[in-house]
DNA sequence: CAGAATCCCCCACGATACTG
DNA sequence: CAGTATCGTGGGGGATTCTG
């Protein structure tokens, strides 16, 4: 698996950590690993909208960046499960904050 | 002004706060704004690599989403300064973690 | 000084279909 | 079940020039 940072040359650490967490679907699904692992097609269920597409490639930009981990077992049928990293998991006070700050803010619009 | 909101549909409340503050310049503008009102061209010279259309653009749709308040002055030469508004201020602490969390992994990578 | 106006390109993302 | 493979597109963003 290769391990390039998905991140170009942020000019700050703001910009590094948007870039980091940044893209349409990144912020939901570790949101939704906040309480542990969860199979592939359980975030294919959770994170609403989703195309198969969409969620393999932002799992895999997720792994590359060591937000996630994902493991596979050697069964039939398949079965891979995804989790969070120790660094990801330092993000989800952050992500709550925000989703607080938007169910205030959608609740008052 | 219109005051055209720059959420589409939002999933949930974590997908709304993203699309809200997401894009390339939105978190460094409202990072560099904690401190206190700022000119245009300060502003452009604080969001290192910004250019002036991308400048122009962000903000208005920070000031449509009510993030920030643009203020001018009727002087010559020109003078425009931009603030956060209250909301746009509970952002921030939100931002200065996600920084704390972007320098600790930019310097262990 | 603080933008507005154009032109243009790339790629994030979507839709659809297929597979070990 | 957990993905690939392809094809297509819109708009986010860049570069440059102009103006009240």
């Amino acid at each position: 698996m290769k391990m390039k940072k998905n991140v170009q040359k942020a000019h700050c650490a703001v910009d590094y950590a948007f870039q980091r967490i940044g893209g349409k679907y990144k912020g939901r699904i570790l949101w939704v690993l906040r309480e542990g692992r969860l199979r592939y097609g359980e975030l294919s269920r959770a994170v609403v909208g989703i195309t198969p597409k969409m969620l393999t490639q932002t799992l895999k930009e997720l792994e590359a960046d060591q937000l996630i981990t994902r493991k596979a077992y050697f069964e039939v049928p398949p079965k891979v499960e995804y989790s969070l990293t120790d660094t990801g998991m330092e993000l989800i006070p952050f992500i709550s904050q925000m989703r607080s700050w938007g169910e205030k803010q959608m609740s008052t619009n």
